[in-house]
DNA sequence: ATTTCTAAGTTAAATTTATCACAAAACAAT
DNA sequence: ATTGTTTTGTGATAAATTTAACTTAGAAAT
């Protein structure tokens, strides 16, 4: 990835902490500590601390993290200490799914507007959103200033809305269609494939 | 991860180069090449030809790779040349989303049954399959030998849903909730968490 | 037949990533 | 006050991963 400084693989690490800091947080804990941490993850106490003193020192020696003090850091480094505005694109059974997901607000994002290119699906209301036609996702993203997109249309279709995206300013795509996109340096793209999962999970077995 | 001699990094990319493979299938092509490959990919030609290097020799020099030879090849390596059934636990807006989802079966995989323990739900038939009581989990598991599970339940049950998948004899975890899962070694565990994907992006953002 | 071009597989080098180990600090208990 | 325990942050070290470069082989063109 681009900014350089943070190893990527280090940042990809950050919102792994932060989930987990928050499940303490709910179970009433005040503070935790690498090693703690590093137990509940499946990794090693030392990395975590490696990964923290990228950006800053956030604990207290002999006593460790209060939770809230390093939950809202890494709220910061990773931006999500506001609420992202977001586009979905594409209705389907998993559009629909993820519309009605209530856990985004939390975690620094809400769903704003909703495209889909089915006449059939134009206009209903999903969730209380109203199904957008696609061909005002550039006029609405632009207005909106939307910067994140999730696209859930079938793969045939998923490089196209890419670049009606990229074209409206969206700088960060979640991508659940099983392809890989072209897109140009400066705009971020993960994927989410359940298959590419399994898949891996299948060499291990028999 | 553990099965020794090939790192569990280069397994991971497996998956995405089946997929690409069969993207140019359907495209109708029926040679390619590790930089044809890596450019597809945004990854480099030397590590494609690296990682299948581990598993054997699968191209030819100067022409580069059948298709149809290297898919069946990794279909093998990775397990995906028979179709493994799945059980699906947790029948929300994403469970539902999953069940209907068409596009496991020409991957490796098919969805065998489908638990909830919310007794509206069970006994209800969503996408073919009737929603059975969580309660007979276990049994129908083993009896149907799945080694392959999606659990898509709130947080606070996966853990324990989980373990019973495991005394089941379930091998191969894909989990949804937003949880790190406690498992004994020889448990594949992989997460699908599309909050962990946005805040890995919006670090670059702004 | 020879030359040219392409591209796999592989060894070595470079780079990246993770671990280790330790000094310094905080705190509790005596 | 001193001792013992805990745990951070970090520089050094080790391990891992990736890249680069090279050898070999196949195919096409002259």
């Amino acid at each position: 990835m681009e900014k350089n400084q943070v190893p990527d693989i280090v940042v990809a690490r950050l919102p792994l902490y932060l989930q987990t800091l928050k499940t303490l947080e709910n179970e009433g804990a005040y503070n935790t500590s690498s090693k703690d941490l590093g137990q509940k993850l499946g990794i090693s106490a030392a990395q975590i601390r490696k990964d923290l003193s990228h950006f800053g020192e956030f604990g207290k020696q002999g006593t460790g993290y209060s939770i809230k003090y390093l939950t809202e850091c890494l709220e910061e480094i990773l931006h999500v200490n506001k609420t992202w505005d977001m586009a979905l694109i594409g209705v389907g059974f998993l559009g629909h799914a993820i519309v009605n997901f209530q856990g985004f607000y939390n975690q620094g994002f809400r769903i704003k507007c909703v495209f889909d290119s089915d006449p059939n699906k134009i206009g209903q209301i999903v969730a209380g959103f109203e199904i957008m036609d696609i061909k005002n996702l550039e006029a609405t993203i632009k207005e909106n200033r939307i910067k994140v997109a999730m696209i859930t249309v079938h793969a045939e279709n998923a490089q196209e809305v890419t670049e009606k995206l990229i074209n409206a300013g969206v700088k960060s795509i979640l991508n659940y269609a099983p392809i890989v996109l072209k897109v140009p340096t400066g705009i971020q793209v993960q994927y989410i494939n359940p298959i590419i999962e399994l898949q891996h999970m299948t060499y291990y077995l028999e």
